[in-house]
Parts: C-alpha cells; sequence; structure tokens
DNA sequence: TCCTATTTGATAATGATTACTACTTTTAAA
DNA sequence: TTTAAAAGTAGTAATCATTATCAAATAGGA
C-alpha cells in the first residue's frame, strides 16, 4: 500500500479525533488540508486501511459507519440523547470471544460490540442541551 | 396498534423463521400468503413492531437491518463464510450490560452485540459450498 | 529517468430504506 | 347508524450512504 499524502492525512486526522468519525464527517475536516480530495479517496482509504488492520471500522446501528483510530480491542457505548460514543474503558475479565466461542462453536474473529443508554452528562442536565453530539 | 392482517402475517412468518431476515427476506415469504402486499408496508411494520418492543431489530450498519422476533436478551454470531446469523445459547453469567453500566458510568439500556467468525460447518467443509446463506 | 501498478478526483450507479400520495379501513363520537 | 378523524395500505418516487467506473495522475522501484 503506496503511502500517499491522502492517505496519511487522512490518518492523521482520524487519529486526532476522538469521536469515531463517519466517512463524511472525517472528509470535511481533511478538506481543510487538502481542499480538492475527494469524498471516494476517504472511503476507499478508510476501507483499505482497515483491511490492513492499521484503524477499525465500526459497524454498528445508524445509518452510517463509523471509524476508529484505535485498534485495541474495545467496547463502545452510544448514548441515546446526545448522539456521543464513547469508549468504555474497562472489558470484562475473561475475554468475552472466547466465551462465546465455547457457547457457539464458533472461530470467533470479531466483535461488533455496541451498548446503547445515556450518558452521565445526559443524566444530570436532565432534558436540555439535547443532541450536542448527533 | 391495530392488528390488520398484514401486521398479523408479517409477525406469524417472522416467528416461523430462525433466520434473522432482512426486510425483503420476510418480503418475499409474506407475499406468497399476500400477493399483494407492498414493501413498504413490511418495512413500516417490521419497524413500528420493533418501537412496540413485540420484536427486535438487529441494526448493524452497512449492512441491512435484521429483525427477530425472539425478544429475550440473546446474542447473535454471524458467519463470514456462509453469511448465516445464529443466535448465542448461552450469556455472560453475570449481565454484561452491568458491568458495562459500571465501567462507563452510563445507564445502560440496550446492546447491539454481534461477533464474527467461521460457524462449525463452515470449518469442518474447507473451501467448498461457501456462500450458501449470504 | 522511466515504467507501470496503484491511486486519485469526479461522477454515475447501486441498493436499502424512507417519504409521499391517494385510497381504504377502522374507530368512535354525534 | 351516519360521519369524519385516525390509522393503515399499495405503489412508487426520493433519499442517502456507499461503491463502481474511468480517465488522468503519481509513487516508488528498476
Amino acid at each position: 500500500m503506496r503511502m500517499t499524502s491522502q492517505r496519511e492525512i487522512i490518518l492523521e486526522e482520524l487519529r486526532k479525533l476522538k469521536s469515531h468519525p463517519t466517512a463524511d464527517e472525517l472528509y470535511l475536516v481533511v478538506k481543510q488540508r487538502l481542499p480538492r480530495i475527494s469524498i471516494a479517496t476517504v472511503y476507499r482509504n478508510l476501507e483499505k486501511m482497515s483491511e490492513a488492520g492499521i484503524i477499525k471500522k465500526l459497524e454498528y446501528s445508524g445509518r452510517q459507519k463509523r471509524f476508529d483510530a484505535a485498534t485495541h480491542p474495545h467496547y463502545h457505548i452510544h448514548c441515546i440523547r446526545c448522539g456521543r460514543i464513547a469508549d468504555v474503558k474497562t472489558i470484562p475479565g475473561r475475554r468475552l470471544n472466547s466465551m462465546i466461542s465455547d457457547a457457539s462453536g464458533y472461530e470467533v474473529i470479531d466483535d461488533q460490540v455496541e451498548f446503547s443508554g445515556i450518558c452521565p452528562e445526559c443524566r444530570n442536565r436532565k432534558n436540555i442541551n439535547q443532541n450536542t453530539f448527533s
């Protein structure tokens, strides 16, 4: 895989963001530095880099795929009030995947684990300032 | 919510299927009994019934939504070879959601948990008969 | 430097889902 | 029971995210 400037900058900007952006959100950011870049290039490179294991593609609920520069195993949690998607720091002591492997007979290769709920901030400020992240 | 014949038959046919069908797969089945039904009716009713908690919508973005008549908490596992989506019979002893709640500070309301891997059948018959379900 | 497989930008095509519209059925109030 | 508002339906157009296509550009080794 050639390291083009487009690819490099897409990766750089993704690494800066903690928000697990969609392809079009990332496109807007990258466009600041490469005004002539095409949205197709962003999609293509995100796909390639996730195939290569450099980044992780998150296929969760909602219409759009999201991308994460952090590839170490961790789960995500989605606030149904404000829309933000946060990392879950702790994962179960015994790796869940091996439990699932035992229970299902499948060879578990990957997981798409997303929880939905209400974040601490939204639980505090009830009913105000909704949807600031979504 | 009125129980129309369309709605009733969609629900009946969904309950018969163990395959977690997509809206269009279910449409083909329901069409056998109601030849004049519209695909839009299938989408609309699956959405309504999942809002009402009668069925469960499985959302893994980038792919088609799937629907499950079994609403009790259970996880799914997706075979990347043949495409089938199976139930995972066992779930972790202590409910995972409460662990996640503790770890994240979120009030966990729902989860979308899907594992990917290779099913026992596909592990046996290596390289032959791929994609019979996808 | 030169060659060529890879990548790019621009845009068309695709495919799943949702929106819309006019018509029908149900519900419930007068 | 009329009757009119509400809910639902079939058929189809529109939408939206994503992928495919293709001519032009370019990275990076020979």
